[in-house]
DNA sequence: AATAAGTTTCACTTATTACTGAAACTTTCA
DNA sequence: TGAAAGTTTCAGTAATAAGTGAAACTTATT
């Protein structure tokens, strides 16, 4: 396989993990991009490389700094914006669990939280409905809880955390 | 808060947090819907329940038996199938957990295998390339083999890795 | 302060995915 | 075996999410 091709097949593959990942295609496209790059991109050239529109670009580019996963970078003596992906895989995987347990986790605990304090009827159906929102409520408790201890691991934590499953 | 609202609140948010991680709302919310029910129910409660039609009713239904978190239950004298649903929440969070691993993570895997052995022209951008796959490649295989260890660990699999991170 | 280069927004279009419902098929039992 | 009850499929439709591009806005420079 020619690099072109590679980098293409690369570029949509890693397109595709992100939207079954919540991330969509551009977003996850634009950050591939960044990362492959040896050098920092203008938004032209990102929606040159990656044949988007202006709006796409500009739209993406900017999820990508609210998730912390990409930077601006201002290079001296030019006006336009150059962009940079964060280089560390680990910290990268990091930034993206805990921003999707802030936006989904975190709600859906709220929700069942107050699901589960309803006004008990003690009917057959109330009270299966209260045992397992509690069940559930506390098991996505329990599994966010060890998605934080997971990635407080400052380095390596993946690494880190495998030696300490090895037992 | 009365038991339809909450109910029906829970139904709704299970639904939501189900797109997001890429099962669809009607199959999550069926799923939400079997779970909390203290009998197992027919297809056509379910349409009911949930106002959906009898194509979508049964395609999710078989998705979630694919998924092997729903079941079929025949009752002695009918004819009807039944529908249940799992009811242990760690069984549940794990097979899903596999399932995802199988259908997203191993695919990736693949192709991430393939695209880093292209044929190097030893450019700047080759190098680069090159360099990011195979550091992205072993990334996701860790992850994934750590997943694995996580589930493995048979029962009580959360608390139990909690306890060992613990340290 | 005028202008030109750069950047962002947003109403609209396109693409993708999910859902409907009628028709086809299957099973059971009289 | 045929008719009724039950189940599945799938072509068409609807809902949702993503992307476009022109216009508006910002900033730096003279």
């Amino acid at each position: 396989m020619e690099f072109t091709e590679a980098k293409a097949q690369f570029l949509q593959t890693w397109g595709a993990l992100g939207s079954q990942w919540g991330i969509n295609k551009t977003m996850a496209q634009i950050h591939a991009l960044l990362m492959i790059s040896p050098e920092s991109l203008s938004m032209e050239e990102v929606m040159e490389e990656l044949k988007i529109s202006r709006g796409n670009a500009s739209m993406n580019l900017r999820g990508l700094i609210d998730w912390g996963i990409v930077y601006k970078e201002y290079k001296p003596g030019e006006r336009r914006e150059y962009f940079v992906a964060d280089q560390d895989v680990d910290s990268l995987a990091r930034k993206i669990a805990i921003e999707r347990s802030k936006r989904e986790v975190k709600p859906a605990l709220r929700v069942l939280e107050g699901v589960k304090n309803f006004d008990d009827d003690s009917s057959k159906e109330a009270q299966k409905f209260k045992k397992k929102t509690q069940e559930l409520h506390d098991f996505v408790e329990k599994a966010d809880t060890m998605l934080e201890k997971i990635i407080n691991q400052k380095e390596n934590w993946i690494t880190k955390t495998i030696m300490k499953l090895m037992t």
